[in-house]
DNA sequence: AAAAGTCAATACGCAGGCGTATGGTGAGGC
DNA sequence: GCCTCACCATACGCCTGCGTATTGACTTTT
């Protein structure tokens, strides 16, 4: 039976909000008294659902690893075609993710990168990340008929093209679909 | 008439630790107490220097945006050729300019594009730092014959490159001048 | 209905950072 | 030889965040 409102918190509506507040203001902002004031309550909660801060901030890391790892699955399995095809609905696609989805999305990509700078465990994670993303890019590489060596180095420069125009675009207006699409375009010419 | 060694400390002393601090733990070690135990002294210096922490920061920024604009310049008037061997230049010289010169340095950029998250005042001046750049570099293309839409178009890449491999290298094995090198070569098959 | 379980509110002690105030020290100027 | 001034040390009160303990309220179990 569904509840009227929100009455009761659950761990996941922490985490949200920790999200929210990583997005907003940086891994700074992870402290258990400030996201209670967020949600309208107080520290009993938080410590009742997480052991203490470390705690919340290593299920945010591994609920966020899960998510972005699941992403390039979903990524692997849209619909066929050539190489080049799945590379550029990939460079369409990819900006386009920038809405949030349960925790953060790719918009949150930046405050990751940030976080992982002060924190060696989340540097793990987010190495686990690029490396498999830049492995995936590079299978399409070679799916349109490139070799092996030259796939990996052009999925190197367009996955670090994508990391770079995410992060100017945090500071200033860049279109970053627009961007990926030229990229593409230039690395794709054989 | 030189002293014999430093016995008493002048701002600037405290601005390079600043930046020692920020690029090793990031913007959160900006803070008076820790910096005078690594200085070891008192706060009663740092207040002294400064009137208070975000004056201290302020001070910092402007040093290192002026440092940043400065190296540009510099890199204009490396002996010339044509763009192409400008870019070649700049792509080979980039990284290894990560030795710490007076403040920091390339080497502490992600650290300042962290910092520039947190803090509207330092993201104004990486912007405007990273227009500039972008300006020169697309000036370079304009200087091979290539047309203005186009060099600005690929200024971007090159420069958000950049920006993705420096971040990249930050969290794991990469090697800058390699992948510029390669990127630049793309860039410039017509 | 009573008991047990789940979650939140309140209050506490502790640590560390901020900024101030006030006093101390050593090196030139006089 | 002392005075001044630039600079540093110490001590204080404040605030914010941490983590704990205790109590209270609402829910589910029996």
């Amino acid at each position: 039976m569904p509840r009227v409102a929100q009455t009761k918190l659950n761990s996941k509506t922490w985490i949200k909000a920790g999200f929210r507040a990583l997005v907003a203001n940086g891994d700074a902002a992870l402290k258990a008294e400030v996201l209670a004031r967020t949600l309208k309550t107080t520290k009993g909660s938080f410590y009742w659902h997480f052991k203490d801060v470390p705690a919340f901030k290593r299920e945010m890391l591994r609920l966020w690893q899960e998510d972005a790892t699941k992403a390039i699955i979903h990524l692997v399995n849209l619909e066929g075609g050539t190489g080049a095809a799945r590379l550029s609905m990939l460079a369409g696609i990819v900006s386009s993710l920038n809405a949030d989805n349960e925790y953060g999305g790719l918009k949150a990509e930046p405050a990751i990168r940030n976080w992982a700078q002060n924190d060696k465990l989340v540097a793990r994670s987010l190495r686990l990340v690029d490396t498999a993303r830049i492995k995936f890019v590079s299978s399409l590489f070679q799916l349109q008929g490139i070799n092996e060596v030259t796939s990996r180095q052009r999925a190197e420069i367009f996955y670090t093209g994508f990391v770079g125009m995410q992060t100017l675009a945090s500071t200033q207006e860049f279109d970053v679909a627009d961007g990926l699409k030229r990229l593409l375009s230039i690395l794709l010419k054989n």
